[in-house]
DNA sequence: AATACGTCCAACCGCCCTGAG
DNA sequence: GCTCAGGGCGGTTGGACGTAT
């Protein structure tokens, strides 16, 4: 079908805003406020893209931005939301005042990732870069036709519905090792096991704690539900998935 | 002083989503 | 339901700057 471009490329600037560009825009938005981009290059006198004017504003010109380094409070929050939403950096950004997506994405990508990789994290997963087999949990074959994975899956998913209906055998602590994707997304309550009528409840740990940054032995009842004190620093439930 | 290399970050690109018609 | 325009988003790039050799 295909596009028509947002802009007749021929006739606008691109790289570096010089300082006038910046003064228009600015001034033309405190006038008339955020409005139409595509037009707004335009009725700003600027030669530029809409979409290149709504950058530059979002990112630079908005006099609610916070300039400066990141705190380490900053630091371990966007460690947290990542951890929580992945690459969603606007979801992120809406959670650090003043800071934009495009600022939080950068500073992940220089800073924080390398800072999780020397403390042997995966900035990805944000798991320890050499995962014991043990918290391999759930998997997908990568090659269908791996007739030995498939073969192995099917195994597993017997023996689990025998193992379930004959009640579980805590000793038997075979692991399930079928190794590729990790699924084990701790968005949950603490798991609690029914053994033979007994609740038992395993370890979970915040996510605090897994990376070192808190001090704790059970875990989970130090910060509550995902690492994250009740205090408000943080409500998970305000995130919106776009 | 010149060059190479690494880091940082502003800006661009292209895809996706949404709402209007 | 379909098409299209506009806005938003995440990934990537390019250049400025700092540091090492």
């Amino acid at each position: 079908m295909g596009r028509s471009p947002c802009c007749e490329k021929a006739h606008t600037n691109k790289g570096a805003w010089t300082k006038e560009e910046d003064e228009r825009l600015s001034a033309y938005i405190r006038q008339h406020g955020e409005g139409c981009w595509r037009s707004l290059p335009k009725a700003a006198g600027l030669l530029r893209c809409g979409k290149s004017c709504r950058l530059r504003w979002i990112n630079y010109l908005r006099p609610d931005l916070k300039r400066g380094n990141f705190t380490e409070e900053e630091d371990e929050l966007i460690i947290k939301l990542h951890s929580l939403l992945g690459n969603k950096w606007s979801s992120i950004a809406g959670e650090l005042p003043g800071r934009t997506d495009n600022e939080i994405k950068n500073y992940w990508n220089t800073r924080i990732k390398r800072k999780l990789l020397s403390q042997g994290i995966d900035p990805a997963s944000h798991r320890p870069l050499r995962a014991p087999v043990s918290d391999v949990t759930i998997s997908f074959t990568k090659n269908r036709e791996d007739k030995q994975n498939l073969d192995f899956i099917s195994q597993e998913k017997e023996r689990s519905s025998n193992s379930s209906r004959s009640s579980s055998n805590s000793n038997d602590s075979t692991p399930t090792q079928c190794l590729d994707l990790n699924l084990e997304l701790c968005i949950s309550p603490p798991a609690v096991e029914q053994t033979e009528g007994v609740s038992v409840k395993r370890e979970v740990f915040c996510f605090d704690c897994r990376l070192g940054l808190r001090e704790s032995n059970g875990c989970i009842k130090c910060e509550g539900f995902f690492g994250l004190s009740s205090a408000g620093v943080l409500d998970f439930r305000s995130f919106q998935m776009k």
